[in-house]
DNA sequence: AAAAAAAATACAAACGTTTGTATTATTGTA
DNA sequence: TACAATAATACAAACGTTTGTATTTTTTTT
């Protein structure tokens, strides 16, 4: 109690065993360079002691320091975190931590970030760019560094070096207004978020492209672009564009779960009746559209599979050997429509 | 393009300007030991050339990596990822990252984690122990090892070398009880977690010590003590609950917001009214119960400020000279009841 | 202009590993 | 018993910094 104990080393076990600390270092690996009887003397040595590997010196022997960097945009976004789990959960096996960063939507903050991964203590980075991110300069800067990366979501420009893991936002969107269009719906409101985001642009061309195809008429007053970047304020943009509408919408597709939510909420507020009098779609389908009452009819989005695979993809990379070029991989993940009670 | 660069080391800027690497560091550093005209003319070469430290060398010549462990039981509860944008936020303006690892609700993996920690990565450990944790001593012993260590939620047994973030969970959930009872509401429902975790204890205490204070009699039939891990399973255990009781509660206070969200549902597919004929509170408030149809009442838990709050004392606990004994700190914060429509 | 004081810089060890090469010890062979 | 072949171990450099001490250079003092 107290008094604090010095760490052990190598040179410690070594010394007591009278060997060298190269021995030493050979044995715990279990070379077979050294005699067994020498091994085992070390690893009980080593046991009794309470050795414990040094990382940081390991990292900077070997230059690997087996530390996923990921950079999201923000934490408390369901989706992200989902996306995180899946890093995690595949990286964990390959002996891979993570270590994970916002950007806070801020693109000044996503380059303070990357520098701070520049600085070696990650081996790769999986990144979701802001939506503020249009010049991807400084994502090049890193891959010419030498450190892979693999970017996921929102991805509005091509990055030549990294891989990219995207699901068909457009087409899932499509997928989802057709859905609509069948069932009868000819008014179908859109809510949709930042335009900046490549995401909302995607989203809103597959919902345009549905009506097209299916020669519904397209009314502005029926699609919201919200702006707002903080919970409380989507809130009520959301109630308010429900509020003054000159048309009144059968079905409105939503570009997220959480859109999805305000606006089934909003439109019990003036009286709805979800789905009997509007039907409504969500995006992303995170476990909050499944509680509600109704619940949320929703574009599955694969986030913890997303996740998975970024992660898959960036080991991969760590694991090619320097001298061959990368070749670079998109995949884009599969969606899918689950019916609920709001359709 | 192809061709990876060599990484820029002090000792390139040193042999191109003809000085030392001494000079070249203490220079960076802004060390007043170096001529101002030699420091500037080291941060333009090393602008020039595009030097960026190496934070493993920095790490294992320091013996500081500035790095924070958090360990959380599962990433998938917004109340944890709450704590730790807390820690993340608080963190970062004192230069440290933070390295999130999730238990997954098990002891073992909770110890396998720690002694990851232990291998040098990181500075200190932010840690909520899971409901398996019942003994300490993988903490002590960490602990012991020079790691400072603060503890938040859950915490079981008090571990002495440790700082230790919490609220009163028993007032809390007394306090809303009450407020229940003031309301006149007599046959009061109580659906908890699983017992192991002391903070589902110490929650089932502040209702049994509400209602016998008020002489409000216990119906066992009313309790429900949630054993589910999984998402899926809660849901089908609450429902089944409220369709089988022999008496009908006129409210209910549940342990957690996704518990008051499900009793909820469970009602409404019942077809009681909320509040009329049922009130329910719930316990957490984290976005959730807000935008519910109706909006839940809540104990909310300042979770952010937890996380702020832990990173705090972790981060004056790095800054304490290691001859001091350290003088342990339990901090509570305080909870307060949001009233929304469902009371 | 020489000596002392101060300023600037260089040297070298340290942080705890890994790993290529050199050395020593052990075996087997003639 | 001497010699090679092999097995086991030791030595030392490297990873990229920081930092205490020694050395050199510059400035000040007389």
């Amino acid at each position: 109690m107290g008094l604090k104990k010095r760490r052990v080393k190598l040179e410690d076990i070594a010394r007591k065993l009278n060997i060298s600390i190269a021995t030493v270092s050979r044995a715990l690996d279990e070379n077979p360079r050294v005699k067994l009887s020498t091994r085992e003397k070390v690893l009980s040595m080593a046991k009794l002691m309470g050795y414990m590997p040094n990382q940081i010196a390991k990292s900077l022997s070997s230059g690997k320091t087996n530390i996923i960097g990921v950079l999201i945009p923000r934490y408390d976004e369901p989706f992200f975190i989902e996306v995180c789990r899946g890093i995690d959960q595949y990286a964990r096996r390959y002996n891979y931590k993570i270590l994970i960063s916002s950007s806070r939507n801020s693109y000044e903050f996503e380059k303070e970030n990357l520098i701070s991964f520049e600085k070696g203590l990650v081996d790769g980075v999986i990144l979701s760019p802001t939506h503020e991110t249009e010049n991807v300069a400084h994502l090049n800067e890193l891959i010419d560094k030498g450190i892979p990366m693999v970017l996921f979501d929102n991805i509005r420009e091509e990055v030549s070096g990294a891989d990219h893991v995207m699901i068909d936002d457009e087409k899932a969107s499509f997928t989802a207004v057709e859905f609509l269009i069948k069932k009868g719906r000819k008014k179908i409101a859109f809510i949709g978020g930042i335009k900046q985001k490549k995401v909302f642009q995607d989203r809103y061309k597959g919902y345009i492209a549905a009506l097209r195809q299916y020669n519904i008429p397209i009314y502005d007053e029926l699609i919201l672009h919200c702006n707002s970047l903080d919970r409380e304020f989507e809130d009520k943009e959301i109630l308010s564009f429900f509020r003054h509408l000159p048309i009144y919408p059968d079905a409105v597709f939503a570009c997220t779960d959480n859109y999805g939510l305000l606006t089934m909420k909003s439109l019990l507020k003036i009286g709805k009746k979800i789905p009997e009098e509007v039907s409504v779609i969500g995006f992303g389908d995170l476990g909050l559209g499944e509680v509600f009452v109704p619940s949320l009819t929703c574009v599955s989005q694969p986030s913890f599979e997303m996740g998975q695979k970024a992660a898959e993809l960036l080991i991969n990379q760590l694991n090619e050997s320097d001298d061959v070029d990368h070749k670079k991989t998109i995949l884009r993940l599969e969606t899918k429509l689950t019916q609920r009670e709001s359709t």
